[in-house]
RNA sequence: GGCGGCAUAGCCAAGUGGUAAGGCGACGGAUUGCAAAUCCGUUAUUCCCCGGUUCGAUCCCGGGUGCCGCCUCCA
């Protein structure tokens, strides 16, 4: 089974080649860095993440970057007008612009990983493009897609006949729609700016264009994906909001600009609804990865509580599927501890079918559009058999090698060891010791300690499993 | 108005033209020195509604209803 991938551009499934054999180019439409990214963000984000890690699952190079807008994202974009979203939260602040970008992109890069995203190759910042984003309107103006006006630089949509094919939206529509852009400057109302220029803004540059200039939005992807990692790209990733006009405008300035196909697959995540519905400042739902960590939750909480669900389903997020995430996430920290008891003990060789089974179904899930909820459902159907204790040693063994594939595509597991100093040990054994001696008080008076140093236990027909009150460790003792 | 998506048990969520994965929760039983965990069993007979195609549809087609998204700031 080959990895099949939905392509928004086809509207439906396809294998996935790569252009260059081994080689993966994956450029991820990254956050605006004018504010906290909230969970629905990171929902997008975990798409390109959680293919960096198939991908690389399966054998290719990944070369990905993800973007940071940082200057030119405008609370109207296509009619090239508006505030800067940058600049407009300065003001707010009372803060240099400068310094808001650079604050929100080292909290979002921390978010990333304190969520355990595999970093890209790299985060290109658009501020530090600004030489790429000119060559390329001047490419597009020598070439006749793209205009000036006064000191302004249009696209010029007409230009490009295949403008729409990846929203399905129609010029002849989008006139007719309830954006009426009134820039009589520009030839057609759905042409969008490359280049603006504005004395007040404070992000600027000098360019040909003149002193007080800075790039619009669209043209920032198209510069840095070709800066990065060529003209042509294998996959390109972003929110669903992005079809429709960021990643129509990348195409139509790329393609214009070199000829070539731009990107061959285009994925798209759905929004993640809060309380079922759209998240919203005014309800105060729009929560962020501290939110949920102050809540007393894990990152990987919520990293499982988004792959739960198929990145093109709509999925809700609520305060009580969190909860019932991290029990879902801890019997699978269990089965963890379990399998190391049966890796350790003896027996006879049996169960190994079942492992395989498990990796055959998980894998298939995951080559199908990232079917993470069935692949999980294979993880579950294996802690099963577990539980039952079909497992023998060796199969238990090649179990913990399959979490560990798992866990490299998922990001959710925890399956780090963690050592026991001795004292704990020490009391753990002298339990023990009581216990077989049917001395009973000793033993609670032990376990009494233990759980005041932090350690839960748990006796089973192996020996006993230890963990840590906050779920961190655990293992087995013999 | 244009373009698109979704509707599966108490909650969450896969999936298939031949009668429904998985998780969480709940209930009953078992096991355990105790505890915890675990095990067994039960928990969807309209898979939103109405038509149609078919030997047969939850899955295909048409219509309806509801919700969501883009076209306007948004991942």
């Amino acid at each position: 089974m080959s990895f099949q991938i939905h392509n928004t551009l086809s509207r439906r499934k396809e294998e996935f080649r790569s252009l260059q054999p081994g080689i993966v180019r994956m450029y991820n439409c990254g956050p605006t860095v004018y504010s906290r990214a909230h969970i629905g963000n990171m929902r997008t984000f975990l798409l390109a993440d959680l293919l960096r890690r198939w991908l690389e699952l399966s054998g290719y190079e990944v070369r990905q970057v993800m973007n940071i807008t940082d200057v030119g994202h405008l609370t109207d974009d296509d009619a090239g007008e508006g505030e800067d979203k940058i600049e407009a939260q300065a003001r707010r602040e009372k803060r240099d612009p400068w310094e808001i970008s650079r604050g929100y992109t080292e909290l979002f890069l921390s978010d990333l990983a304190k969520l355990s995203f595999v970093p890209p190759l790299v985060h290109p910042r658009a501020s530090e493009h600004v030489p790429e984003m000119l060559e390329m309107i001047e490419g597009l103006i020598a070439k006749g897609h793209a205009y000036r006006v006064g000191d302004d630089v249009y696209f010029d949509v007409k230009s490009f006949p295949r403008y729409g094919a990846l929203s399905g939206n129609r010029v002849a529509e989008l006139e007719a729609g309830a954006r009426i852009a009134v820039r009589e400057e520009k030839r057609n109302p759905e042409d969008f700016a490359l280049w603006k220029s504005d004395p007040a803004h404070l992000m600027k540059w000098k360019s040909v264009f003149g002193e007080h200039g800075f790039p619009g939005w669209h043209i920032e992807c198209s510069a840095m994906s070709r800066k990065h990692l060529g003209e042509q790209l294998d996959i390109h990733t972003g929110g669903e909001d992005n079809i429709f006009p960021h990643h129509e405008c990348e195409i139509a300035q790329s393609e214009a600009f070199t000829g070539k196909t731009f990107a061959r697959y285009w994925m798209h995540a759905r929004f993640l609804q809060v309380d079922g519905g759209k998240m919203s400042k005014r309800l105060g739902n729009c929560y962020s990865l501290d939110d949920v960590v102050a809540k007393g939750y894990e990152p990987r909480h919520l990293r499982y509580c988004l792959i739960r669900g198929h990145y093109r389903q709509p999925l809700n997020f609520t305060w009580g599927i969190l909860e019932e995430c991290r029990s879902a996430l801890e019997s699978l920290d269990d089965f963890v501890r379990r399998l190391r008891v049966a890796a350790a003990a003896g027996g006879p060789a049996r169960g190994e079918e079942l492992v395989a089974a498990a990796r055959a179904s998980f894998d298939a899930a995951m080559d199908d559009d990232l079917n993470t909820p069935s692949a999980l459902a294979a993880v579950f159907a294996l802690r099963g058999a577990t539980l039952e204790d079909r497992l023998g040693p060796q199969a238990a063994h090649a179990a913990l090698g399959f979490l560990e594939r798992v866990h490299a595509a998922l990001g959710v597991l925890r399956l780090e060891q963690q050592n026991l100093d001795q004292q704990v040990e020490g009391l753990i054994r002298a339990r023990l010791a009581a216990r077989k001696a049917k001395d009973f008080a000793a033993a609670d008076r032990l376990r009494g300690e233990l759980v005041a140093l932090g350690i839960a236990l748990e006796d089973t027909p192996r020996g006993v499993l230890w963990k840590r009150a906050d779920g961190t460790g655990g293992g087995p003792i013999q």
